[in-house]
DNA sequence: GCATATAAGTCAACGTGACTGACGTAAAGG
DNA sequence: CCTTTACGTCAGTCACGTTGACTTATATGC
């Protein structure tokens, strides 16, 4: 868009540029969750946790179905984790009053908390990286990974 | 750089767009990796073979512990994923003429004609992504991800 | 040359978090 | 009323990470 092609083939398409942004990817989504491991470890939780703890975080109310499309795991999967969040009281379930099928989840006060501790340590990684790069650069990385995410999850970025 | 602060805290740095920052690492990387697990559980393997896969295809002769740190995972759990790859033709082993304690690993023909067939997939995607977003976007997108990276990783990525 | 350090491999036990398949129950809806 | 949807659960499996202890081979410094 903006860097209207130089010929059919612009610098960084090529291979080494390609394998190079394969390496960013693994690099920063492996620097960006080992942070929190060790919060999570002093619960006995896992990953799989905090994905739960932050889009119940971010959605309250949300529907286990619902959760599940977002995650992309079987029930079975979550059913574990959700079961030990729930029953160590960090996530509540109640009936959807207008659907009595579903089951509405949200965080509790702990879970809010756990939440919030875990969010800090990223969003500060984020910030940092966001302040020195600059409001182009953060323009040109979520360019760059919308256009990663599949074409189906991409409706979930929509901005106001 | 390109853009300095207009104040005290730019919109970019505001705990929503912090969030979808971290949403899109997610469900990219997610996304990323998930066209690759089909080909993978046709030979039985899993990420963890990719990954090794990956990494020897793009450092020959790597020493075993230099693959650990990469991988920052402990040596018998790379022991049992190298172990099948070794066995089942994908990689082979041989010692370092120089420091005869040292195992060099590389890559067979089996093993290439399977790394290539993972990048494939892999680097069709990015280049996708990088087409339509341009080169400004690209550059970004690397300012960014570079940010997030632990500052001893980021030696990796320096550029001729 | 010997002692120590390094590189690699191995045995054992364990935990998390995914999966499949089957089954049960409650509520909604045509 | 019957089917579909939402949820939960029992049972078994597998990938992939962990810790800890121990061995072998080689390199290196005193």
């Amino acid at each position: 868009m903006t860097d209207v092609k130089a010929g059919p083939n612009p610098l960084y398409l090529r291979e080494d540029q390609l394998h190079e942004a394969m390496e960013l990817l693994f690099f920063a989504y492996r620097d960006f969750t080992t942070e929190c491991d060790a919060i999570l470890a002093s619960h006995g939780f896992g990953r799989a946790h905090h994905r739960v703890v932050y889009f119940v975080g971010r959605n309250p109310d949300i529907s286990v179905t619902s959760l599940l499309e977002i995650l992309r795991i079987t029930k079975q999967s979550l059913s574990r984790v959700l079961g030990r969040l729930v029953s160590e009281g960090f996530v509540t379930t109640r009936q959807d009053p207008a659907d009595g099928r579903r089951r509405l989840l949200a965080l509790t006060a702990k879970g809010r908390s756990l939440e919030s501790r875990l969010s800090a340590t990223q969003r500060a990684r984020i910030a940092k990286a966001y302040r020195s790069a600059g409001g182009v650069a953060v323009e040109g990385y979520r360019e760059v990974l919308m256009g990663i995410i599949d074409e189906a999850d991409r409706r979930r970025f929509h901005r106001p």
